[in-house]
DNA sequence: TTGTAGGCGTTATCAA
DNA sequence: TTGATAACGCCTACAA
């Protein structure tokens, strides 16, 4: 049987260095007030006894933890993974360490992993979007816990944020594929309630349609979740239709790639019988065939921008802003002129 | 300006209900033990106040944390997405939260955030593989932390571990692959080195190769990282050689998908001119053109059961085990008879 | 440069 | 059923 193991503590190393345990202190957190022997010494002691400083009662005492928490809707989409990295990435660099969970889409969820975070000791949160319970945002600004919003730019309103114009993105792809002659558009976008992201894209999509002087009752939509799979059927259901759409335009790339998936099954030449347009340019876009005409995001520049932000914040270096990313159109294979 | 937020405290709570602090926290965990009465008042206190527990202090006295942590190579590839959601899930369901970060294929930042986890006071540990220095296990075992090795399966060891035995799924694909008349076989591998899951998949078509009497030199493997990019760029650098390959097996489906774009691209007719195989049957298997010939991983309940065994470590219910997951080959398109 | 000692917000052990 | 009170491990004035 093994014995139950004895973690060592300040205490410990303070014995074992004969010093006392605001020296040891001082050794791990503010070197220069030390003297060079004793540093030594207690540094010996450290590395023998295998010592690690407890997080808890470090985060206690210090009144704060040097952690971000991030809540993602899902890990299972890449561009969320891609533009988390980056953040790490910066955040480790300036000495923060980044505490990641997913809310899987639910609202409810997400709120409880807040209060779980703040609860936890965040000195700040990184959160995607901005729609949700306004209830959630007095809870934050009661605490004072600073917090910056990604994938998304909201110019007119007190929070940070750093992200792009969904809308507007999504509005001057639907111009292209307006320009190009496509006058039966069909869109299949994501679960639009409680995801401001996808409702901002077919919003824009809806913009464009109408600025060219054509109905919205002409323009079908289906909302499904973000997998190829759903992709893949909706696009099953659209070509039923009376009218066949000569373009699909997708809110993400990973339902165009299931669109171009199935239409390939059922024997339509994309872009000769119908084109396909996507969103975010994930790795992917580039590789499908034909490539995807999509709307490049720039993920890591994204999450390395939020990282910045979201330090300033907390080391009150600055007031919250308004970062605006800038997204470009990509032509590829997958869209025609008709 | 807003006025610095006092957060309230368990002290904050008492006096607002007139009772001590060790009422309030009875109230809190253990409902049963306080007269209806009280708790009422108490929980009216809890409620105007919006007081949340510290989580620091609570693990700091309690001694333990509710809280397990995973590390895992990468957030960028779904297969770990997958498995991650439906081990939070599982954990989510008995009480416990999870603390995920990615270690980018880095020994040492794994080791590094495996202290981190640990300082935190993580109940548990979730990692990925088993190869890593014999010094993180001493470690681990020093300090009593319950550990699950997943996505990989190691009967020989006092390791638990839940997974499978990706060398031999490799090598039953393998064998398939020589049995349809395949002798020119080259190899994409991932990188092999810290990756022992990736080493696995390449010695079991090694396995395989030399089982049917053939020789080590007359198999070409490029190691490349797990890419889209890389795999199309590999497959390049394959065809060029002397003896053209009739099929190619990668050491992950996001590789082979890369093949097959690249494959295209340069006038090859997949399966007809060369044949394509992966591993791993992500949802981009089935949706690929032609569909991909893959081995399927059960991801999901790979999750489910590594939270199981871990919480039973933790809660001291069983002694390490190694389970074994069944996996399967899933024969597509891509892979054709010579 | 170093040490002493109080406090951070909980839980848990005893008494009452 | 409740209330004092001592940990838990560390940081940080303050004093020496």
């Amino acid at each position: 049987m093994t014995v139950s193991p004895r973690i060592p503590t300040l205490d410990d190393v303070a014995n074992a260095a004969g010093v006392s345990t605001a020296t040891v202190s001082r050794c791990l957190n503010e070197k220069q007030k030390v003297s060079p022997k004793t540093l030594a010494k207690v540094m010996k002691a450290v590395e023998s006894l295998g010592y690690t400083p407890n997080f808890n009662a470090r985060a206690m005492a210090a009144k704060q933890s040097h952690t971000i928490g991030a809540i993602i809707p899902t890990m299972e989409n890449a561009i969320f993974a891609r533009g988390l990295q980056a953040f790490q990435e910066k955040l480790l660099e300036q000495g923060y360490n980044l505490l990641v969970s997913s809310s899987a889409y639910q609202p409810k969820l997400e709120a409880q992993q807040i209060r779980e975070l703040v609860a936890r000791g965040a000195d700040g949160l990184l959160l995607i979007g901005y729609e949700r319970d306004e209830a959630v945002y007095e809870y934050l600004a009661r605490r004072g816990i600073p917090t910056v919003l990604a994938w998304a730019s909201i110019p007119n309103s007190d929070h940070a944020s750093v992200g792009f114009d969904n809308r507007a993105a999504m509005r001057l792809l639907a111009d292209r594929v307006i320009e190009m002659g496509h006058r039966q558009i069909a869109v299949i976008s994501g679960i639009v309630e409680g995801n401001d992201r996808a409702a901002e894209r077919l919003a824009g999509i809806q913009d464009s349609w109408q600025a060219h002087g054509f109905d919205l009752d002409a323009l079908p939509v289906i909302q499904t979740p973000y997998e190829i799979e759903h992709g893949a059927s909706a696009f099953e259901r659209l070509v039923q239709a009376d009218v066949k759409p000569t373009v699909i335009m997708c809110g993400n790339d990973v339902l165009a790639a299931g669109v171009i998936s199935k239409a390939r099954d059922l024997g339509f030449i994309v872009p000769n019988d119908i084109s396909v347009t996507g969103f975010d340019d994930i790795e992917l876009a580039k590789h499908v065939f034909p490539a995807l005409t999509t709307v490049h995001v720039p993920h890591r520049q994204m999450g390395r921008v939020a990282a910045e932000s979201l330090i300033d914040l907390i080391e009150d270096r600055t007031k919250k802003v308004s970062h605006q990313l800038d997204v470009s159109i990509e032509m590829r294979a997958s869209l025609q002129r008709i």
